[in-house]
DNA sequence: GGTCTGATCTTGGTCAGACCAGTATTATGA
DNA sequence: TCATAATACTGGTCTGACCAAGATCAGACC
């Protein structure tokens, strides 16, 4: 009847989005609340309750909603996984968008940087120290010390209490950390990395704590690009002599 | 059979999504592929089609394949779509998010304009220098002067030649136009804004062609800034009288 | 022989009704 | 009154069916 009449030009799968699409959009489905029953909507929107499902697991690939087995649909704050599949799928078949996704990160984190000068607090603060230190006990391991890396460059993120940052940074993360552990494997290889990681990360806290927005920016800048330096240098030569290999 | 043991764990949507999911990161699954048949797929994998079709729906609201009426499934290059409706829908919900989406939008664009400066052609060179002209032609047109800042802006973002950061900027891009346009309509509140408009987008166009990266840079984040400050001015004080703003 | 045309097969789009397994609620009995 | 058992939900799934229209191929026509 009048819900109908909200999605009439659209039909089956389309109606059923259409109408959710706007509850949500407008506001009068919030998060947390739960939607009718499957049959109830079916009913109400006259379409058969497989269309439905197909409308609400949409929803739910889209981490809008949620559904609970035997419960019922809620909807959910919009959450990182979303993100994370796309750029998943994405670069599973653009292999070659890997540098470009770097690119993405640098400049999520460059502007992260700069609001976590504003408005990092203590425990932020703290949470980067903590991530500091664990990269220098660990600059010996390949995982453990990828993951220390990983953490730090996290913890500056989220000390920009930017959400839509934080979740862009989280969404590239499975791939991030590949590449931060395929980095790692370079410790190895040259001996000056140990100091670069450790300097360099110490550098950048410092810029933070000092709220120094533009020697943050500069300094994390800086140590990206020797980390493409040194991954450069993996891949021209091995190690020292480097003439042989192309 | 064999294409059962690949998704042995899951059951029903979960088993089909994760097969395709399979194929889809593995590579066997490319852009311009046709899948099997939704009934094919339901035999194959023991489940019926109406589940096939939840997975398919959800694959296709992530931009990563595509239902043709009449003609089959088929693997897309995955699109811009499925993030401008994460955006929509999750700003609807937070409304606090446009200051936040708008920090993101600066960190793509300023790491987009120092790209720009390495790898804009003339081809680039010109679409900006087209898009700059039209700020100057309708600086006094609320909609048309919108949409060639937009335009500029996002001139910028494909002269990175980056994928990635083009698909995020355009992916805020319903965000952004409505934040450009009521930038616009500030135009009549403060005529230095014509001066501002105008000189700003030109210094950041000469950066550009000077590729000078960090003059870009700089500037990009200055015109922000202004931007900024000009929207809190219209906020705290009406118009002139802006003394006590500061 | 080559091309046009129509029957048939296949495809997605949808529906109706049914069963299961648990949850939430309610009615019942102690 | 309270605990327990029956009942009415919920999502999860399956089966089988119908429709409309693109795809295909056989046969008729030029």
């Amino acid at each position: 009847m009048e819900l109908k009449r909200a999605a009439e030009g659209e039909k089956g799968f389309e109606k059923v989005f259409a109408f959710l699409r706007e509850r949500l959009l407008a506001g009068s489905l919030k998060p947390g609340d739960r939607l009718i029953s499957e049959r109830e909507l079916a009913t109400q929107l006259g379409v058969s309750r497989p269309i439905v499902r197909e409308a609400l697991r949409a929803l739910t690939v889209l981490g809008i909603v949620e559904i609970r087995d035997r419960i019922g649909t809620v909807v959910t704050r919009p959450d990182v996984s979303v993100l994370n599949d796309f750029f998943t799928f994405a670069l599973a078949q653009q292999a070659d968008m890997l540098d470009d996704v770097m690119q993405a990160r640098v400049a999520i984190e460059c502007q992260a940087i700069r609001l976590a000068c504003e408005r990092a607090n203590i425990a932020d603060f703290e949470r980067l120290q903590r991530a500091l230190a664990k990269i220098g006990e660990t600059i010996d391991e390949a995982d453990a010390g990828g993951m220390a890396d990983f953490e730090f460059h996290r913890a500056i993120v989220v000390a920009s209490h930017s959400e839509t940052l934080t979740v862009l940074h989280g969404s590239m993360a499975g791939l991030l950390t590949h590449s931060h552990r395929s980095r790692r494997e370079l410790v190895q290889a040259f001996p000056s990395m140990k100091t670069y990681l450790i300097d360099d990360h110490r550098r950048i806290f410092e810029a933070v704590i000092a709220r120094d927005p533009e020697r943050a920016d500069a300094t994390l800048r800086k140590h990206f690009a020797i980390g493409d330096e040194y991954r450069r240098r993996a891949l021209v030569g091995d190690m020292d002599k480097t003439s042989a290999s192309r």
